[in-house]
DNA sequence: CGGAGAATTGAGCGAACTCAACTGACGTGG
DNA sequence: CCACGTCAGTTGAGTTCGCTCAATTCTCCG
């Protein structure tokens, strides 16, 4: 069987020596174009292996909320293991790769072997204390420190998965995505954000970020890794 | 082995038969009084059999935010089976009655019985959809829509208990802890509240309150049971 | 009667929203 | 090659919501 680490905190998703494991899996790769449906199948779980999706759920009057982001090694859509029919879908904001295991698969694998069972539970748990931070966020937090603190919190996750260079990285929301995630007006994201930059803070335009000084931004932030992370590793 | 049901979704926790069947498990009841920590094991799971608990976690400056509620058949420590050291406490809001089960015991009856694991990965999945709702109320509803929601809510997960008689229920939260847990500040959460009865909406101060319009609160709140809940029963 | 915690009220301010217009980049078709 | 449409980003002006900082009432309990 497989000898599946504790998912990393600090990265939200599976670690590199998860993802290799994997393939012993009885799983199929997807590609996924921006803009579509991550999680089509209802039996299946979705793993984010490359690109970026975000998890939303339409409101009235044609608004929206994004309840969660998701990047590679991140399972998207673990509810298929209990319900069938939430409200909410996840959606692609890149090209993405994505990887799909039988939902009946891994509930046998899960029953076998114990360090699969682990992980299974500590994604789930994961996704909570995720959700608990972002609560955090937005109960306690301005805009410019909601935004600040995304900034932060992309640049661990991504620097987990070592897809900065530098403090460089590059995000695929638009700024309407963005204000859909952070639950503020797309017109005072944009003031938000403009204010973290003209602060020396941030720097970067469309697609392509860069933070220039973390310190300050985490302090405005208030960002400390927010709910924990390591654990009894 | 027992034979566990899926928790039921409208409840948000261990429904009455589910919680018969808990006197199977190896588990020990203890009681909380108001303000207490309800889960100080760090190698128990707690399950609140009789009373309201919330979770928080503590800011900067004194400040706390409620990232969630508790009610009877609720369990509060899930994220104990995988994560020993979270920033998040659980408190009891009036006295609580609460069941101790330890992790070790819990992980092997899951490895052994499929119901049992059916049970705990829809625990942990609830957890999340309830924590989905929260996000969304608090990235796209105004203050008296998300007093709205609350109440919507508990009545909802009250009623599920038996717990409201008419529309009347004992609401044993403060307003300062209502206000950490909807996001605003004490005196905005008490204008806002008032404006609710003002309205002829709810009625009612201190710990008893009852809804009189639930027609004009849901639609004010936009509440359409949120995350959708029932599944695949 | 005094004190503590909970609920309430008032006044003023600042943050975030709304509405509306405008720019810039990009792609498409005449 | 340029006119045009579309979409992302930006800017301005005015309004409203929710916050801050008091101070005051109410209730319960010792």
């Amino acid at each position: 069987m497989n000898h599946f680490v504790k998912p990393s905190a600090q990265s939200n998703g599976l670690s590199d020596a998860e993802l290799r494991l994997l393939g012993a899996f009885d799983h199929q790769d997807v590609v996924i174009e921006s803009g579509q449906d991550v999680c089509p199948s209802t039996s299946h779980l979705h793993i984010l292996l490359d690109g970026w999706a975000y998890k939303y759920t339409l409101l009235s009057e044609g608004r929206r909320q994004i309840t969660g982001l998701h990047l590679s090694g991140e399972i998207c859509d673990l509810n298929k293991m209990c319900f069938s029919a939430l409200r909410s879908s996840v959606q692609a904001a890149s090209q993405c790769r994505v990887a799909q295991i039988s939902t009946d698969w891994l509930r046998a694998a899960v029953l076998k072997d114990s360090a699969t069972l682990d992980l299974l539970l500590s994604l789930s748990v994961l996704d909570n204390v995720i959700a608990s931070n972002l609560i955090i966020t937005f109960g306690s937090r301005t805009a410019k420190e909601r935004a600040a603190w995304f900034f932060c919190d992309l640049e661990v996750r991504l620097g987990a998965r070592g897809k900065t260079s530098g403090a460089t990285f590059r995000l695929p929301l638009t700024q309407v995505e963005l204000s859909q995630y952070l639950g503020l007006t797309l017109v005072h994201t944009n003031r938000t954000v403009q204010a973290l930059r003209s602060e020396g803070l941030i720097d970067g335009h469309g697609a392509t970020y860069k933070i220039i000084d973390a310190i300050s931004l985490r302090s405005l932030a208030r960002y400390e890794a927010d709910q924990l992370l390591p654990a009894e590793e």
